[in-house]
DNA sequence: ATTTTACCCTCCAGTTACTGGAGAGGTTAT
DNA sequence: ATAACCTCTCCAGTAACTGGAGGGTAAAAT
């Protein structure tokens, strides 16, 4: 398989294949006699799994961890849990953080009467 | 004011307010003889608007344009609202992503029994 | 007066995860 | 043969800083 059947396949851009190539995450089984990448089906296995894992906002390197597990038959389902569950918490505390910022803002927002009149609760929080 | 004492003051970092001079965001009023930024209090007001506003996770480009409906006394309210209501827009959006993003996984977490067997949910369905 | 300490400068590189484009070469179909 | 399409490498840019190297300046302590 060429790079752009296997972008196709797997539901990723091109380019982004070619980065994973790069950064040493999904690496080509070979290359042609003209110097394309030829990928196989176990590359695009990762590839589709490495999709869906950032469709969770995993970070590469998270990615790359759960790769591990992932190929690796020896590893348990602690290990996973333990990553993933990890990133949940990640996850909650940015929902809190968004959570405040939104509270404050729509506060904020609705205070403003949003006339043409220059005075702006808004600006004379944030001033 | 000095570099440092104004960092102190709109409590950012140097490295940052460097930044914010490079990029043109807050300029300083002058340079000493040796050289060194030189800030007024103008400087330092403007440092802590953009401070708070970037704490609501407005970009610098959105700081840019709060700091100029800031510092102009001819803007009306309405100017002022319609900014901060696109971004209060954008974090609810951001804000159902996450929620989704924290359910599907949470779901998976709990499916996950986290003992010793490789079988794995999370795996599972990321595979 | 000198030394130490603290401060300031510029420039370069790195961070995250790609994305766009230039310029060149390979493959396929008509 | 030529056009259309695919692939390659390398460079630069994105957002908003942050860290560090290497070197000059200012203020305080001795």
């Amino acid at each position: 398989m060429k790079i752009g059947e296997i972008a196709k396949k797997s539901d990723l851009p091109i380019k982004t294949v070619r980065y994973y190539a790069d950064i040493g995450l999904v690496t080509p089984s070979g290359r042609s006699d003209a110097g394309y990448r030829l990928y196989d089906l176990e590359a695009l296995k990762q590839l589709i799994f490495i999709r869906r894992a950032r469709s969770f906002d995993f970070s590469i390197d998270q990615c790359r961890e759960l790769l591990a597990l992932y190929t690796n038959h020896q590893r348990s389902a602690a290990d996973v849990k333990k990553l993933a569950s990890a990133h949940l918490e990640m996850i909650q505390k940015k929902q809190l953080e968004l959570q405040h910022l939104h509270d404050e803002l729509a506060h904020l927002v609705n205070a403003c009467h949003g006339d043409e009149r220059p005075n702006c609760p808004i600006i004379d929080f944030l001033g």
